[in-house]
DNA sequence: TCTACTTTCTACCACTTGGTAGGCAATGCT
DNA sequence: AGCATTGCCTACCAAGTGGTAGAAAGTAGA
């Protein structure tokens, strides 16, 4: 691999589980066994490499929901497909998310750039909703407040791992599963309308 | 105020915002127009003033949701005054969710104290969305799980308030009532067993 | 082989970090 | 008054911070 790929992947998980300010750039340097200069040499600034990062994981995360939805039917089948895809990025890659938690922490100028590169996601979504609401397939209200409902509850979700963990909560595969599911039962519960 | 009640304020605001590692004794002293050694004379180690800022934010979330369980009668009434108080805490001082939220990436040591403190809290929730369920007043599942996804979905919607804000979405009084309501609506579908 | 370019390195730098040592004034107790 | 305690201070320090300057080493084309 690259070195700056190297560095990019290094740098996203650091961010990622130990945020932007508790990363140094030496640390980073030895974990790869280079030296800070070499990253510098990649990304002119800290500042530089983190942006870098975090468009990364805007892109990642833009695939697999635009995977999601070429995989799924229209209607909940869309959700459901959308839960699973980015819960497998959450066990398989949980420093994506945690940086994209951390940027909306550390506020602007990165989580600026960062919401431009969200901005077609959140519309699409927000658009898509709407239609549904339209066709009675979801239940009416905000499209865009239960957009970000959806990305906190589903976030949250994701990212709680850590959490249990820390708690002394053992994760096995299986209990992956059943959070997810109980989070589909939830979301479904939400969005569904009910029959009359 | 006492100094040492002063240094704490400041701190919570400043470790819930900035976090832990993005925050300076010396700017942390600079804002109280004091020196940083005045703060370690109160507090021994930056991690010591840490712990207190969180023992303190626990405390006072402990409280209000107690004060939820007094104000209000048993079934959905209760989570609804519990969702009002926990949002009006995040309006009035969004700090203290920022400061458990950095706790939660933070991980050990001072995680593992945070949990002990919360764990009375976690406990009492889910004992009672157990007795609900059987009563049959909320929809069967995990009550454990549950309340992790409630916890993520609250702690998500009453901390999204600087995200809208950096989109650029101007947050006024009636907006934050709005997202309340739409949050409600969101949790009551979600929790209330349907009517067959 | 000479040359131009890319990549990584050593050597430094100014500044900030959390923390220690100890002084000095105010306060209150005997 | 004498004295101990409290609270905040100045002075300082070793370690670490992001970043600059420029040398050395590799690499590829002529």
């Amino acid at each position: 691999m690259k070195t700056s790929e190297r560095i990019l992947n290094a740098a996203t998980i650091a961010f990622g589980e130990n945020g932007y300010d508790g990363t140094s750039l030496d640390a980073l340097a030895k974990e790869l066994g280079i030296r800070k200069q070499s990253i510098l040499y990649h990304y002119p600034t800290k500042e530089a490499l983190l942006d870098a990062a975090v468009f990364g994981a805007i892109e990642v995360l833009a695939t697999v929901l635009s995977d999601a939805v070429r995989d799924s039917e229209e209607g909940w089948d869309r959700i459901e497909i959308m839960v699973r895809k980015v819960f497998r990025l959450a066990i398989q890659r949980p420093e994506l998310l945690g940086l994209l938690r951390e940027v909306s922490r550390l506020g602007p100028p990165t989580l600026t750039k960062a919401i431009k590169g969200f901005d077609p996601l959140i519309q699409g979504a927000t658009d898509w909703l709407e239609a549904e609401m339209d066709i009675g397939r979801i239940r009416v209200s905000d499209p865009y407040l239960l957009v970000i409902s959806v990305y906190s509850v589903i976030m949250g979700a994701a990212t709680e791992g850590n959490l249990l963990e820390a708690i002394g909560i053992q994760q096995t595969a299986r209990d992956v599963v059943l959070r997810r599911k109980e989070l589909l039962r939830f979301l479904r519960s939400a969005l569904i309308p009910a029959v009359n």
